[in-house]
Parts: structure tokens; C-alpha cells; sequence
RNA sequence: GGUCCUGUGGCCGAGUGGCUAGGCAAAGCUCUGCAAAAGCUUCUACAGCAGUUCGAAUCUGCUCGGGACCUCCA
């Protein structure tokens, strides 16, 4: 079965053939670094950190860029920096690219809690400022972009009348053309639908750079368009990124990049839906934003406790990358102890040992294990239906746990299913969804300590000495151990 | 106001016209010194109304509700 991906550009599903055989590449729309990142910032991440995923594993050498914005408008905790910022400020405290270095940290150190594989090329837009005013020459040169008091606007007008503008995002032109807004600028625009490809810096403006039009800025879209051209060249496979990005930031993409080199930058458009809090989106505005050092650390009134980067990367992969997904406190218990389930399930798995015996095999049982593991490449290739799989997962579950607990005769499934169910939790659970063991037990010195407990607790037991057995095992759920007395009389533990 | 999406059992969520997704919670049972875990069982829903169809959560229309985008936005 094929891979088919839902392309946002013709609101379909279509079958996925890279440009270049054996190869993709992908571009996704990076953070901008003037605060900290939140919930709403990890769905995209974590959503194409899968997608990347998958395709390894389905044998693509994938270059997966995804920038960094670092230039622009900065704020800092609410407060708006440039606009107002005099002199003053400036000298008392802020260096922009302070900032920037401290929320790009801040990312990195949430991607590696969340386990996302680091891009292939993670480029800044400040980085790229050349390649940038480049580009916009392009555009100049090819007619779609003027200059007016040392800012440059994209000809909206003139590239919509032989274009298909709006396409992407499901915008008419003579609605944008109505719309009206007070922007900096506005005045000095040909049409207000205009976007700015450059704009000049005012004299309190801090971060600038010289141009053929003057001191200044790039404009809001062209750092993607100029690094994903610089990257991935004038036409690439997948360009992802959060819907909320549809209009006005992808739409315009794609009329910078089609003009300057004369082709649509990306074959397949796939964008995320939002997350929630209580129906809404989060937002400055709603009140309503957990940051990632919140939601891990439990500090936050609408979190009732902490939760793991896992729990929030399993709650992400519950649900379809195209629905919107409804956050709460109580949700994420759900997928806390679903997770915990499905996990301690595949440390199960990995136990198993092979029968020897193929006789007694159980065929309707057989049957049905070989098509929910079959199932698993069938959903992914579907649109990257993750929710399905880990169905089928928690469908195995009772199976693995029941072969362990002997509810299950050992030989009812042959060993080929069973190395196969193995190979295939660990393909999809680690490799594919990126999850890993939030329990830290790998401490050689705790492991001894807890086998002479384990020992002690067991010659109590055997001796009825249920006081000294009760008094270990409480202890331990108190210091957040938790000892399980096993069928066959052995123990097991894990925090 | 315009464009688009959406409304599933106590909660979260998957759903390609027919074959009761799954998870969490709850209840009962089994196992167990007691727990925990695990296993088994129960809970069969698709906003409302009408239509198409042999058959609709799934298609169409209307009504009501929710949301996103139209402005920086993941």
C-alpha cells in the first residue's frame, strides 16, 4: 500500500511520490524565538518529528529543514520591545539577539524532552539576510514588487490577475483587496492586500541591515521562501507547518517563491490543526497559554499536576494531526495511564521468550495478532493515522499480558508472530512515535538496592512475616517506587 | 460580515454507507496474605429535523451549537 498524504493544496488525499527517487525534502515552519515556546508550539513539532520518522523508516533519506525566526517583531513577556523602546531600554536591557539566544535554548531544551529528531539543517532567518535581499531583487527584476520610501512590496494585484492566489487557504482576491486594516505602511502601498517583502527600519529600530534599498528588515514571509529555496531548491516534496500559517504566511510563500524561480515551492502542503484549551485557542488574548516549563512542571492554574514531555507527545499521537485536539488536565491523566499501560505491556513484550513447540497453535487468535500488527503500516501509509495504531496496540495488549500471565497457552502464537509483534512495537512505539521510557531505572547501584529489598520482602513474605513485607512496599510507593508481586512469585518495580 | 472546519457514550478521542475503534472513569468477577498490576465481563453513542438509500455517525438540505482563518500567530 502506498503512502497517501492529505495535501492541504488540493484538499485531498494523494498518493506520495518524492520528486527524487529515495529522497524527500521537507520544510516546516520553524519558531519564532521571542518567547517561550507552549503547548500549542509542541503539536506541530511533534506532529512532522513522526512524519520525518516514518519516512526513514519507509527507506527515504529525508532532509528535514525547519528555521529558526529570529528577525522580525519582538516582544518580551507581553511587553512590546521595539516599538516603544527608547534609547533607554535599549541600553538597559535589551540585546535582541540575547533573546533570541535564550528562547532558541529554551526550544532545543523542550524538542529533546519531547524526544524530536533534531533537523537536518536548522537555519535563521538572520542568518540568511543575503539570500533574502537576493530574492527580492529576483522579484523586483521580475516585475511583481516595488519600492516605495526604501520598503519593498510584493505586487499583489499584478500576480493574482495571471495566479491562482488564495488557492491554498481558500481566499478570494477581491475579498482580501477589501479588507481593511491600519499597518505601518498601509498609506504607501499600491494595494492594501500588499505584503512587505522588506521594510525600512526606523531610527529606534534595533535590528538592521544594510540593503539596496536602504537600512531595514525582511518581511514577514520571504525568510522561509529564501531558506527553502537555499536548501531544498526551487521545487521540494513536503512543506508542513501549523494551519494557522495557511494565510497569510504559506499562501504568500508561494507566490514569492513562484515568481522568483519560476516554479510552486512544494509539492504536498500538510498543516496541523490547532490545540484547545477548553475549545479555544490558545492564545495571549484567551488568557488561556501553558507554557512547556508549565505543563512539565505541574505550575499552572488550569494543570492539576505535572506532566511528562511523553505523556504530552502520546496525548498528541491519540488523536488524527488534522483534528483539532481539545486540552485538559483530565485528558492528559487519560493518556498518562494509557501510556504507562501500553509501555509496562511492551517491556512485557520484549520478555517473551519464543516457544519452541508449534503445535496448539490458537489459528483465530494467530489470525487476528498478524492482522492488527499488518494493520500498522496500512494506517500510517493512510494519512498518518497514529490514533489507529495505537488502538491496535492497546487491542495486543491483553494478548502479550495474557501470554505472560499463562492465560494465553505460550504456543498459541507461533514464533514468527510473536518476533514479529516484537519487531513491530518497537518499529512503531520507539523508532516511528518517538516514545520513550519516562521511568529512569537504568541506576546500577539503585537496581542492587532494590533486588536486596526484593530478597528481603520475599523471605519475609515466605516467613508470613507480612508486617516487614507491608512496611517495605509502602515505604517504597512513598518514596514513588512501585513493587508488583508477580504470578509466578517473582517481584518487579519501576517509578 | 466573508471563507472554511466541526458537533460521537460520564470524559478524551478514531471512524473509508452495512462488519459494535481505542483509551480514561465507573461497576462486577478472577487471581492475591493484603494490595497493585493483569485478565474476564458490563456500559452499544453519534446535536436536532427532514431527505437520498434495501441500509446513514458516514451522503444532501435546513435549524441550532462550537471553532479556525480573514492581523503576528504552531
Amino acid at each position: 500500500m502506498p503512502l497517501k498524504v492529505y495535501n492541504s493544496y488540493t484538499r485531498q488525499k494523494e498518493v506520495f511520490h518524492s520528486i527524487t527517487p529515495g529522497h524527500v525534502g521537507m520544510y516546516v515552519c520553524g519558531p519564532t524565538v521571542s518567547g517561550e515556546s507552549h503547548l500549542g508550539h509542541a503539536r506541530p513539532y511533534i506532529t512532522f518529528d513522526f512524519i520525518f520518522r516514518y519516512l526513514t523508516y519507509k527507506g527515504y533519506k529525508v532532509r528535514y529543514v525547519r528555521n529558526i525566526t529570529d528577525a522580525g517583531h519582538f516582544e518580551e513577556e507581553g511587553k512590546e520591545a521595539e516599538d516603544k523602546v527608547g534609547k533607554k531600554a535599549i541600553l538597559e536591557k535589551l540585546e535582541p539577539m540575547e533573546l533570541v539566544q535564550k528562547y532558541t535554548n529554551l526550544f532545543h531544551w523542550a524538542m529533546l524532552q519531547f524526544n524530536c529528531v533534531e533537523p537536518s539543517i536548522e537555519p535563521t532567518a538572520t542568518g540568511h539576510i543575503v539570500e533574502q535581499i537576493n530574492m527580492i531583487e529576483k522579484i523586483i527584476t521580475e516585475g511583481y514588487a516595488y519600492e516605495v520610501n526604501s520598503s519593498v512590496y510584493f505586487d499583489l494585484k499584478k500576480y493574482a490577475a495571471t495566479h491562482d492566489y488564495g488557492k491554498l487557504s481558500g481566499r478570494v482576491m477581491d475579498e482580501l483587496l477589501e479588507t481593511t486594516r491600519e499597518l505601518d505602511g498601509q498609506q504607501e502601498k499600491r494595494d492594501k492586500a500588499d505584503f512587505a517583502l522588506w521594510k525600512s527600519a526606523a531610527p529606534e529600530h534595533i535590528m538592521r541591515w544594510k540593503s539596496p534599498w536602504g537600512e531595514g528588515f525582511p518581511g514577514w514571509h520571504i525568510e522561509c521562501s529564501a531558506m527553502a529555496t537555499k536548501y531544498l531548491g526551487a521545487e521540494f516534496d513536503i512543506h508542513g507547518g501549523g494551519m494557522d500559517l495557511q494565510f497569510p504566511h504559506h499562501e504568500s510563500e508561494i507566490a514569492q517563491s513562484t515568481i522568483c524561480n519560476h516554479h510552486a515551492p512544494a509539492k504536498y502542503w500538510i498543516h496541523n490543526n490547532m490545540i484547545t484549551i477548553n475549545g479555544k485557542k490558545m492564545g495571549k488574548s484567551y488568557n488561556n497559554v501553558i507554557k512547556l516549563t508549565e505543563m512539565f512542571s505541574g505550575n499552572h492554574p488550569l494543570l492539576t499536576q505535572a506532566f511528562t514531555p511523553m505523556t504530552v507527545r502520546f496525548f498528541i499521537l491519540q488523536s488524527h494531526y488534522r483534528s483539532p485536539v481539545d486540552f485538559s488536565s483530565e485528558a492528559l491523566q487519560a493518556s498518562e495511564k494509557a501510556l504507562k499501560r501500553l509501555w509496562e505491556a511492551y517491556e512485557v513484550l520484549k520478555k517473551l521468550q519464543v516457544g519452541t513447540s508449534e503445535k496448539g497453535t490458537d489459528v483465530a487468535l494467530e489470525t487476528k495478532v498478524l492482522q492488527w500488527i499488518n494493520e500498522f503500516d496500512d494506517f500510517m501509509d493512510d494519512d498518518f493515522s497514529t490514533a489507529k495504531i495505537l488502538a491496535n496496540m492497546f487491542e495486543l495488549a491483553p494478548v502479550i499480558n495474557g501470554i505472560k500471565d499463562g492465560h494465553i497457552p505460550a504456543n498459541a502464537i507461533t514464533a514468527s508472530t510473536l518476533v514479529l509483534l516484537q519487531q513491530q512495537f518497537k518499529i512503531y512505539l520507539e523508532d516511528v512515535f518517538g516514545l520513550t521510557q519516562t521511568t529512569s531505572g537504568d541506576d546500577g547501584a539503585l537496581q542492587g538496592v532494590m533486588q536486596l529489598l526484593i530478597d528481603i520482602r520475599k523471605e519475609s513474605k515466605a516467613k508470613k512475616d507480612y508486617a516487614t513485607s507491608d512496611k517495605i512496599r509502602n515505604q517504597l510507593t512513598s518514596l514513588g517506587i512501585e513493587l508488583k508481586d508477580e504470578k509466578d512469585g517473582g517481584m518487579s518495580w519501576n517509578r
